[in-house]
DNA sequence: ATTTGCAATCTGATATCACAGATGGATCGA
DNA sequence: TCGATCCATCTGTGATATCAGATTGCAAAT
């Protein structure tokens, strides 16, 4: 539970250097979420947020607000800023958003993803087992979380793709800290080469119902820590 | 083509008065754009903003800045936010997510919605059917806009509530200009009653079928004002 | 040693100000 | 009469100041 020093920008995703302040540090923070350097309940200060960064509040304030809006941060009145906790009520409707639409996502990518992306997308599998099995939890997600993006994206509805990008800076939190604690790596399982099977097949139905189950599964994983 | 004076709050959906400067502005914001009381293009200032609700810049501000995020407004440097306007293949896009997400909605409210909510969602349609024939888009809307809440709401999922709302955010403008240019009244349907029936029947199949129907059926709609 | 209380510090919220660029209308020229 | 140009005005962006409430750590008292 500490206060957070927030990442500097990732190579992965560099915050676009043309973009307005507020949008580089909204960036940059959404991603600091997504692969899970923030865990719940840290705190995220508007002013040291601003001071690492060489801006003033404003633009920090703005990013803030607009995580909060999210509810990827959670923000009581004159105090600071909270990475947002969840129950498991909420986990459990948050995995049932994104099985709906990354499933719908998944039917529209398999009829159309280039093999190029298919083959990234194999790439991402393997990476995915070995930082599995060296216990990184971050290179896990951020690696989990392109896999997705890839797919998500290749549906070619942007809007779509921004809903369920937003989706993930609320689940990373706090499957930062599930994977941590989660000792025994014979209950993970790995379902994404089936899902690109599927993909490269062009069977849309099938590559739905998989993508539904792999995000299903999570739902599994966190009554594992409760 | 109007520069906004927007709206005060709305008897059906007053900004709680105990909420912060920010969340007001941005609640009557939002329902003025839901019931389609601003038309694409329209522009929104914050300082004229600001002096209507007599408030100063930095709560607009907020507001403007969130529902900017949300892709209701577009913002360009040192321009005047504008009221969104759509393509035809970003409406179809919305309306697949919407129907994607309403019709998983419609499906779980179909065996849990209580008899009295049902009794409300006649209620509705009968009233669409009136605004319709009085060609009264924003009586219209106001009550489609409340059907579907009770119908995503009752599905016991806020986060994805809080989704759809936000696209109806989006849609509202542009089927506020669609509904005022369409004179053809014998091309409107109102499916709305059997959607109604199947939920009554706790149909879930049925109720989800017509939800991504009806939602779908704006697509039509759209094409027919190009 | 433990608890209570107080004060310095940190928090976000709002208002106000400064700035640079975009806009639009009026005026001047042909 | 038409068109170009320039200046007053409007725009969001960002920085700074102030305030009231929350937090926290230290000190004093039991």
């Amino acid at each position: 539970m500490t206060t957070a020093t927030v990442a500097k920008p990732m190579a992965a995703r560099a915050p676009d250097a043309e973009a307005k302040l507020g949008d580089r540090i909204y960036q940059a923070l959404r991603w600091s979420l997504i692969v899970g350097e923030l865990e719940p309940g840290d705190t995220v200060s508007t002013r040291t947020l601003a001071a690492e960064h060489g801006v003033s509040v404003m633009p920090v304030r703005e990013a803030l607000k607009r995580l909060e809006a999210e509810k990827a941060l959670t923000g009581a009145a004159k105090r600071a800023y909270r990475v947002a906790d969840m129950t498991p009520a909420r986990a459990v409707d948050l995995f049932q958003i994104r099985s709906v639409l990354e499933g719908a996502a998944a039917e529209i990518a398999a009829t159309r993803l280039p093999e190029a992306q298919i083959e990234r997308l194999r790439d991402l599998t393997r990476q995915m087992d070995a930082a599995m099995a060296r216990e990184d939890a971050r290179s896990y997600l951020a690696s989990n979380f392109t896999f997705h993006f890839i797919i998500y994206s290749g549906a070619g509805n942007p809007d779509l793709a921004a809903i369920v990008e937003g989706l993930y800076a609320r689940t990373g939190p706090w499957l930062s800290r599930a994977i941590r604690q989660f000792s025994r790596i014979e209950d993970w399982e790995n379902h994404h080469m089936r899902i690109v099977d599927a993909i490269a097949a062009h069977d849309a139905t099938e590559a739905r119902r998989l993508m539904e189950a792999d995000i299903q599964w999570n739902t599994k994983l966190y009554r594992g820590m409760i």
